[in-house]
DNA sequence: TCTGGGGTCCTAGGACCC
DNA sequence: TCTGGGGTCCTAGGACCC
């Protein structure tokens, strides 16, 4: 069988594990820059918030219904998913992270509903954080489970989706907008063929499903019949492409202020390739102005850098992603957005040397492990590039924050009895 | 005043090669 | 008069996920 492990409302239940008071409180986490909603637990679902609402409409809602708001806070969450996968992975046979807050497990042999169920609990007492487990025979399927799951609390948390007689059931009273893989766009069309749920799509003509879904439709189908087309992965496959990119705070209309952020986005994107062992080939630079201000200048900028030798040095990097905005540039505009993406990625220890290349790559290596233990120890960006600046301008409204309970000394909760 | 960030996969069409 | 078959690579756009 395999299990899907979903964290309850994750963010807001990281920001409850800290706060008990909270606890049966409606909680929401906002975007970065405090900008929408993208957490919500039950008591907020239940008062109507809904997913995306931008917060600077809300206000005056949350004040009134004693909703408890909080900034993003990716410290404290990167840390309680860690927390939770390494309370997970010795239980499994196989394990895959999804994301943030889901994994996917596989549980051999017959007791696997009593294994969810303890697992379940295990979790709950060592990381404070609530979890639905549905299981069934495939992913797709164990999505479905784990709605299940949720949806009806006298499940207790966890249902498995086994007889072929249950899997129909419960194919039936599913919405064809609510299987995995199946979004805004293919669920009209569906629908608009009298597909409504997800047993008239499991029961389609294949070819048919082919032509209006394309092969991942026909994946899905399969899924939908018991049969794995996408079976649990170990070992997270390298990434493809590496971004940075932040609304800023303020507005930027200067290059000079551009330039720091985008050097800072650059040097974020080769500390995240270094922490793969990946080199990139090209950086793309991309700024935009602000689009729910229709009567601005509206530009979106893009330019992309190849490089002739794949690097996660900064300074290359760096190098790369100013000549990249100095092209991209307009004086006329004022920007809201920039980001930095690195792409073409190969693994550090199969890059392709250049006969004309000039750095002295194990050197520039050295430095850079140098500068990531100083930060590590000291602080992000502690050591940083004169371009990134210090004044930071741009950076992110989060007006309010919760402090990182488990990743900083300082911010340790103190408790008298 | 004020609306997030980071990814993946698939397809069609153009350009090019022998 | 009449003009094939097989392939790769790249890009843009669409769709989807959390």
């Amino acid at each position: 069988m395999i299990a899907l492990v979903d964290c309850n409302n994750f963010f807001a239940s990281c920001e409850r594990v800290f706060r008990p008071n909270l606890v049966s409180k409606p909680v929401v986490v906002l975007s970065n820059n405090d900008g929408c909603v993208i957490a919500r637990s039950n008591e907020a679902k239940a008062l109507g918030v809904k997913m995306g609402a931008p917060a600077f409409k809300s206000e005056r809602f949350f004040a009134r219904n004693g909703v408890h708001v909080f900034s993003s806070n990716f410290a404290l969450y990167g840390d309680m998913s860690k927390r939770v996968m390494d309370t997970l992975r010795p239980e499994a046979d196989d394990m895959e992270v999804y994301s943030i807050d889901e994994a996917f497990m596989v549980f051999e042999g017959p007791a696997a509903e009593e294994r969810a169920r303890a697992l379940r609990l295990k979790v709950e007492m060592w990381t404070g954080i609530p979890v639905s487990i549905g299981l069934a025979p495939t992913k797709t399927l164990a999505k479905i489970a784990t709605r299940i799951a949720k949806k009806m609390p006298e499940m207790n948390g966890v249902f498995a989706l086994r007889s072929p007689a249950d899997i129909n059931r419960a194919l039936q009273r599913c919405d064809v907008a609510d299987i995995w893989g199946v979004g805004h766009r293919s669920a009209l069309k569906l629908k608009s063929f009298g597909i409504t749920n997800a047993l008239k799509l499991a029961l389609a003509d294949p070819g048919w499903v082919r032509r209006h879904l394309s092969v991942t439709g026909v994946r899905l189908q399969k899924e939908l019949n018991g049969t794995v087309c996408s079976p649990v992965n170990d070992v997270a496959p390298r990434k493809k492409n590496i971004r940075t990119a932040r609304s800023f705070g303020a507005e930027v209309k200067s290059l000079a202020g551009l330039k720091e952020s985008v050097g800072t986005f650059a040097v974020n994107c080769a500390m995240k390739l270094r922490g793969e062992g990946s080199c990139c080939a090209s950086v793309t630079v991309f700024v935009s102005t602000n689009p729910f201000k229709p009567q601005a200048t509206q530009y979106h900028g893009a330019r992309t850098i190849k490089l002739d030798v794949p690097t996660n040095d900064n300074l290359e990097i760096v190098a790369a992603a100013m000549r990249a905005l100095s092209e991209v540039f307009r004086s006329d505009c004022t920007y809201k957005k920039a980001g930095v993406l690195v792409g073409d990625i190969v693994p550090s220890n199969q890059v392709q040397l250049g006969i004309f290349d000039s750095v002295d790559r194990s050197k520039r290596g050295t430095l850079m492990k140098s500068i990531d233990t100083i930060n590590a120890q000291m602080g992000r960006d502690k050591v940083r590039l004169a371009v990134q600046g210090f004044d930071r301008k741009w950076r992110l409204k989060q007006e309010r924050l919760s402090p990182c309970y488990t990743t900083r000394f300082a911010d340790i909760l103190t408790i008298r009895v």
